[in-house]
DNA sequence: CTTCAATTATCAAAATGCGCATGGTTCTTC
DNA sequence: GAAGAACCATGCGCATTTTGATAATTGAAG
């Protein structure tokens, strides 16, 4: 489990990670705002723990900024201000909970696994998407730009695995390991076939492509930007 | 959004539910211990507010039952109980929340719509189970008893429909309607046939049976009582 | 014991899914 | 701008899977 910490204190910051690193919990610091937000949004973290009043960026600024980026990390807010109207803030801001500090480590550790404990924060991830591509694995469906669009099971197979991957460029190595299970190459152009008939579906009819093909190297799927 | 209020105080159970109501909520009220976890375990509360000192069973009691039965409805805790201890008690117990008498209102409120918002709360569902009878709707995985067995399209779709009425008797109607978009009867016995087929995968080999006939009516799954 | 519903086995038709080969297209490099 | 490389599209056919029907067997209820 990776916890974040964005706390400008390096007092608090050290004991706080000192504890939860003893826990077994993988911890990052984040001395001020502004690098908080880059790494919470960049990085996949299971819960942050964020300081009120930081330097560049303030922390209800970052939880705000987390969930219109729909980031919905849990997070606990940690705060020497202490007042009703400044916990509510907190909360509803995005916050999942309000410490007052002074706090005690123990407090916070079951507040921590409280919230990690809820299934949201091991929640399965049941959509996928790129742009204005959808799949929903539950009902195997895809959808572009609300269309629904039909697939075989190995483009569906493909093109999971691109969405999972989006943006980086997928090598034909990557997809005869992944998507077909060869080991070797079967000398064939299977991989062209299949991309073509995914194109087919997905981006004929549609704007702008998404899956493009990286001369030399593979396939990368990705949305403008 | 439906809120059970476990609180054998009349007055602060009277004045957060009034509070409660007014944002749009359905409140109920339960005034004792016993009487708190029966409506919790039978009904499905989105949230529920649990004072720890109550008459008959004390609200840890509750909630640490609630929650062997598998119910993770998120729980706040409400209690004269402050200390650091306390609140740890109430957060290890397997409360999400727990908050101090006296409290502001506002604050609760907060509290509360910080964890209704969790998509906890509203958690699709990708997996069934009756017995040891699993399914995992995403891997399009069926187990049972750890075994990993293997469905045909229809027969998962079947099983699939039954495991959603689990316990309920299913007809042959029901049946042609849901699994086979059958409007009509096809005056043969498919249906018998792809029973037959899928007892001898999830049934045989294993005990007990828990697909059964009801006959002269349809068929039933369900697990022993 | 009889009857009718339910179960199971077997079969054949249908549909699907997949990969290959071929020939066309675009890009790169000189 | 020509040649070669990489990539793309299409149709075909094989193999397998999947399905639904028929018919024989079993079993429960009266």
């Amino acid at each position: 489990m990776r916890i974040l910490i964005i706390e400008d204190d390096g007092q608090t910051s050290a004991y706080v990670s000192k504890g939860l690193t003893e826990c077994g919990y993988l911890v990052d610091i984040a001395s001020n705002g502004k690098e908080g937000l880059v790494r919470a949004v960049s990085e996949d973290y299971d819960l942050a723990i964020i300081d009120r009043m930081l330097p560049e960026l303030d922390g209800l600024s970052i939880v705000e900024t987390l969930r219109r980026a729909n980031k919905d990390t849990p997070i606990i807010f940690l705060s020497a201000l202490g007042g009703v109207s400044d916990r509510v803030k907190g909360l509803r801001s995005g916050g999942d909970d309000y410490l007052v500090k002074p706090f005690a480590f123990s407090e916070l550790l079951a507040r921590v696994e409280a919230l990690l404990r809820r299934p949201a924060s091991r929640a399965v991830e049941t959509n996928l998407r790129v742009a204005d591509l959808e799949m929903n694995l539950l009902a195997r469906q895809i959808t572009r730009c609300g269309q629904t669009i039909e697939l075989q099971p190995r483009e569906f197979r493909l093109l999971e695995y691109l969405m999972r991957h989006a943006g980086q460029v997928v090598t034909r190595t990557m997809l005869l390991e992944n998507v077909w299970d060869y080991l070797f190459d079967p000398q064939t152009n299977v991989i062209d076939v299949h991309i073509s008939r995914l194109r087919q579906k997905i981006d004929k009819n549609f704007e702008p492509a998404l899956l493009h093909t990286v001369r030399g190297a593979g396939y990368s799927l990705r949305g403008p930007d």
